[in-house]
RNA sequence: UCCCGAAUAGCUCAGCUGGUUAGAGCAUCUGACUGUUAAUCAGAGGGUCGCUGGUUCGAGCCCAGCUUCGGGAGCCA
């Protein structure tokens, strides 16, 4: 095949006069004679012209939105004014057709619902370019920042016996006949006869075993995907989604909350820094949207100025005690607008108390700690009773602006009594955790951790609004198309 | 799962108090034009009004159920 050069490279060329090849899909072919061509590695395209006068009719008409072509010319300062250079077509070969009246794509604005239906296509699009060379430059940040740092990758099962964490409701893993399904005597399902020999279900989280690594290489993190079956229908959930899990011994909590933040602001930096054209194209997508929407709910500062702010600002740290106490003051709770009003300590905070917080009273992200330990998981290390004899756990959320919990981690409970105490309060089974107990028993070790849900880190960065169009074939209740 | 809303041409939407042959813009097709930038101009084609049932002389419109989608809530990352 004859070599290709990359719409990215010539648009950023100063070398001109020369032959260059292009291959690509057709945005739009105006005039007879200008084919606007995107290959995918820029956001913008490349203007090829053809001299229609000199070109096979049938040809022409093949250069249709959708087709892949490729075109060979002389690389050129543009006449025209949209752009700086084009190509003076030679050659023009259609790759692929594509049918008009079928494709589905037109050079205008496309309702993100509609794109949703057809998610196989919708790549083609500027926004989910855009979109998904964000993600991928997250992610890469994401190794990066904790590979030289030290960390270990560490690869957790994805098929999962461990049923305690209770994270959430768990997809079952089987090769049972649905028809067929073997039981006990007693009517009960027969796992032992079931490929693994128990019950097994898709993992939910992988921090568990991360903490077993973490008691070995000091710090590991983790970055797979993860699945729930709840049956959540929002726009910040989904069935299957991606998480980063770090642990890491001999840290405390505000080792953690440090950790957490340096990671958010070094992944955002390095997308400002390595995604200029695609932010700069959300942020004004973004504003385009907005105006369809009231004055009071657009956002005050656009997406760059919003992604900068939140690196230039540290993160609001506060307990969940402080919190009640905002809250408990607040203009919404005093009025009674609160949907559920705060009176107690204890009671969990709904989102609209975390979004007062984050989107109204600081104005930035928020960094909620010390929760009371009986809405937090078991694992989480147990303060001492305070002088209202009250129980918190070292717990952290930290929570963004329209997004709410970005993050959720912990410093974990490393002495054995104590933990096995709390598990028994919760009803899990400590004789199914005694490879996670084995921690505690030997060499146990003060540590810590969290999660961070990579597709709500990619809305926020992005600054779209429903998870589904961050990732690319998006699982939720009654939906698992492609 | 709960609350609210929506479903009409390929897309985005209008369709009045239930009344004859369901409209517009864009897209597509045909032609013209040829340095365009979501090209422009002229013309044409394109509909099981989400599905099922009901009310009615008559239903896109009213009622019930279902499905899917959107927004919000819960659960959470």
């Amino acid at each position: 095949m004859v070599k290709r050069t990359r719409v990215k490279d010539l648009l950023a060329t100063t070398e001109f006069n020369r032959e260059v090849t292009v291959m690509g899909w057709v945005r739009t072919f105006r005039n007879s004679q200008f084919i606007a061509i995107n290959d995918g590695s820029s956001i913008n395209n490349i203007q090829a012209v053809v001299d229609f006068n000199n070109t096979d009719e049938a040809l022409l008409k093949r250069i249709t939105t959708g087709a892949s072509v490729s075109v060979t010319g002389n690389l050129v300062e543009s006449v025209g004014k949209g752009q700086r250079v084009e190509i003076k077509v030679t050659r023009l070969e259609i790759l692929g057709d594509s049918d008009a009246e079928k494709f589905p794509l037109q050079p205008k604005k496309h309702s993100l619902e509609f794109l949703r239906e057809i998610a196989h296509l919708r790549f083609r699009t500027n926004t989910f370019n855009a979109v998904f060379k964000v993600r991928h430059a997250l992610a890469f940040a994401v190794h990066q920042f904790f590979n030289d740092k030290g960390f270990v990758y560490m690869h957790t099962p994805i098929i999962t016996a461990s049923d305690a964490e209770g994270a959430g409701e768990m997809f079952r893993v089987s090769t049972f006949d649905p028809d067929n399904i073997p039981r006990n005597e007693d009517g009960t399902i027969n796992y032992k006869e079931d490929f693994f020999g128990k019950a097994t279900n898709l993992t939910v989280s992988g921090q568990l075993e991360g903490e077993l690594a973490a008691m070995a290489f000091g710090d590991v993190y983790t970055f797979g995907p993860t699945f729930r079956a709840e049956n959540s229908n929002t726009t910040r959930h989904l069935a299957e989604f991606w998480m980063i899990e770090p642990e890491m011994a001999f840290y405390d909590l505000d080792g953690n909350m440090d950790l957490a933040e340096e990671l958010l602001k070094y992944v955002i930096s390095y997308a400002l820094e390595h995604c200029a054209d695609e932010l700069e194209f959300l942020k004004n997508r973004l504003l385009e949207e907005e105006k369809s929407k009231p004055q009071t709910d657009r956002s005050d500062l656009d997406l760059l100025a919003k992604l900068n702010f939140c690196l230039e600002n540290n993160f609001e740290r506060l307990t969940y005690t402080e919190a009640i106490q905002i809250l408990k003051n607040s203009k919404p709770n005093q009025k009674k607008q609160f949907k559920y009003l705060i009176d107690n300590w204890g009671a969990d905070l709904q989102s609209e108390h975390e979004r007062y917080l984050v989107e109204k009273h600081f104005k930035k992200p928020v960094i909620l700690t010390n929760y009371p330990a009986d809405i937090k998981a078991f694992y989480m290390r147990q303060n001492d009773p305070d002088e209202n004899g009250r129980r918190t756990v070292r717990a952290m959320d930290i929570l963004f602006p329209g997004i709410g919990e970005i993050v959720g981690g912990s410093q974990r409970e490393e002495r054995l009594e104590k933990l096995e105490q709390r598990m028994n309060e919760m009803d899990i089974p400590t004789h199914e955790m005694s490879w996670y107990l084995d921690t505690r028993r030997f060499g146990s070790a003060p540590h810590a951790g969290f999660g961070l849900g990579f597709e709500r880190l990619v809305l926020f960065v992005t600054g779209m609004t429903n998870i589904r169009d961050v990732i690319p074939f998006p699982r939720t209740p009654k939906n698992a198309e492609f």
